[in-house]
This record gives C-alpha cells, sequence and structure tokens, in this order.
DNA sequence: CTTGTGTCCTGTAGGC
DNA sequence: TGCCTACAGGACACAA
C-alpha cells in the first residue's frame, strides 16, 4: 500500500517522464475512480490538452501541476500504481489512460477500484478533497517535530499508533511505517497516546522521520500483498529491512524477542513485546 | 470534540 | 479440484 517512501519514489521517477510533456488523450475507463469532477466526461476534457508544469506529492496524494493552474491529484489508496507504459500496452486492471505527447502513456491501474483521480483547480479543493486541507506538516519537513508531535499526543487516550495515522497528525504515514516507527522508538502501538514520556514523544518524533526517509533511500517496499511496483515496473527493496511487519514468528533483530501480530486501531499490527514498552 | 465501527472494492488465502 | 467465505486496509460517514 503506497505511503509517503512510495508515493514519493513515483514521484520521483515520474517527473523526468512527465514535466514538459502534453496530454493529448484521455480514456477512462472506470468512471467511479474519478473523483472530481462528477463526470468522466469533464474530467477528461478538462485534463486533455494540458501540459505538466510539475510533479508534486502532498502525504499520499501525488499531484501533477499543469498550465493554467489545474492539479491532476491522485490517491492510489490500497493497491493503486501508476504506470509508463507504450502506446501498445493495455495493462490488467487499468482504469484510466493517459496519453502523452511523445508516444508513452500514464496508465493508472487500481485492481480493487478505491484509488482516485481529482482534476482540481490550485488551492480550490472539493469535498472529496478536503483531507488535503486538514492534512498535517509533512514528517520529513522541518515543521514536523517533537513540540508538533506532543502538541498532537496531549490528551488523547487513542492508541499512540491510531494517531500516527491520522493524516492530520503525520501525513504519508501508513500501516507499514506506522508499525516500524513505533518499532524503533521502542513503544508499543496499543499505549494510549497521552501516556507517553516525553522522551518517548521525542524518540517517536526522530524515528518516524528516519524511517520514511530510510523507506525513500530504499525506493519503498514491495510487499506480495498490494504489489507496490515502480513506474517504470521495477520493485522497491526497503521489505528487506523491515524490522517487524510481516515477520510474526520470527526474533526481533534487535533484542530476541518474538515479533507478535495483533489488531490496533483496526488495523493488522506487529510489534516485539520484548523491545517495545 | 473524541473515539470506535461500518463501508467501499476485489484479489488472494484458507477451509472443506 | 473447485467453490465459498474471510480478510486486507486508507479515508470517510456516521453513531455514541
Amino acid at each position: 500500500m503506497p505511503e509517503l517512501p512510495e508515493v514519493e519514489t513515483i514521484r520521483r521517477c515520474l517527473e523526468p517522464l512527465l514535466v514538459g510533456r502534453r496530454v493529448v488523450g484521455v480514456r477512462v475507463r472506470r468512471p467511479d475512480v474519478v473523483g472530481h469532477p462528477t463526470s468522466a466526461r469533464s474530467f477528461r476534457r478538462g485534463v486533455r490538452g494540458r501540459t505538466v508544469h510539475a510533479v508534486g506529492r502532498r502525504g499520499k496524494y501525488l499531484v501533477l501541476e499543469f498550465d493554467g493552474g489545474r492539479e491532476l491529484v491522485t490517491h492510489l489508496r490500497l493497491s493503486g500504481h501508476l504506470a509508463v507504459v507504450e502506446r501498445r500496452s493495455v495493462p490488467r486492471h487499468e482504469r484510466i489512460r493517459y496519453v502523452l505527447s511523445d508516444g508513452k502513456v500514464l496508465s493508472f491501474i487500481e485492481p480493487r477500484a478505491l484509488g482516485r483521480a481529482y482534476l482540481v483547480e490550485r488551492g480550490r479543493y472539493p469535498r472529496a478533497l478536503r483531507g488535503m486541507v486538514s492534512m498535517g506538516p509533512e514528517p520529513i519537513a522541518p515543521g514536523f517535530n517533537v513540540r508538533w508531535l506532543a502538541s498532537q499526543l496531549r490528551g488523547r487516550r487513542a492508541p499512540v499508533k491510531a494517531l500516527l495515522l491520522d493524516q492530520r497528525v503525520c501525513c504519508g504515514v501508513g500501516n507499514i511505517y506506522a508499525d516500524e516507527a513505533l518499532h524503533r522508538a521502542g513503544v508499543k502501538p496499543a499505549r494510549p497516546a497521552h501516556g507517553l514520556k516525553p522522551a518517548e514523544v521525542s524518540r517517536l518524533a526522530d524515528k518516524l522521520r528516519e524511517v520514511l526517509r530510510d523507506g525513500i533511500r530504499w525506493c519503498g517496499t514491495t510487499l506480495g500483498d498490494g504489489r507496490y511496483l515502480r513506474p517504470d515496473g521495477r520493485a522497491g527493496s526497503f521489505q528487506h529491512r523491515l524490522a517487524v511487519v510481516g515477520r510474526a514468528g520470527d526474533g526481533c533483530r534487535r533484542c530476541g524477542g518474538i515479533v507478535r501480530r495483533t489488531r490496533v486501531a483496526g488495523r493488522g499490527t506487529y510489534y516485539c513485546p520484548g523491545c517495545q514498552k
């Protein structure tokens, strides 16, 4: 499932392939993945003819900036995938197809059809995209620090993991990196947020930033489920460096304890009872 | 406001 | 072998 490091990897891969190219054709194969405007026809008409000026990212959203102040915002949700393919190639589960002026095709592939593409005017986000407006600071940017995290955890009795997954608190963080950050920080995912000591909050802020940066460095996490791939079809490699996710029953690499899988905040959760308190 | 639960969606894994 | 069900989860809707 693409989280901040995966979307950032996708962004970096797409940037040189898309900037300066014009979208000469749009094909919507599955209208319900168009989140805005309401009709696939107006989406198609609004995108066609536009030139990509920049490729950005906000949290887990990928943002293609067009001329004329419009943006194509895409959220990949759980199984979404963006691939640059040849003109003849039609990937399985392709939902939207953008034909580019250089003859290549940007294909929005989404087996579960939960991902969405939105065409909006810059800064004017529709109801369906209000998550973009309420989104917190990027954990890898300077605005995210111990003070911010402490202010968000204060007085909250929800499990600390639930707050890491809250995009208003830690944008871009999803199930994998939340578990990995908590493991690096030595904090049990189910701990009520307000019970964390200042040193633990501080460690968590540091480790969150660290694990996201590592995820980017290793080009994201490709697990068997979800099948995240980079736009050129290559896998990421952070899956080889996961400390707890997917390792239930195996030994913790730090303390030798047995990694467990439980359920926290309604999500499958991996942690080590030996070194996470 | 805060917190927990249900919903969307479909490929895959597991049971019999 | 093949059918069926449960499960996975990000973001949002909604209830208490």
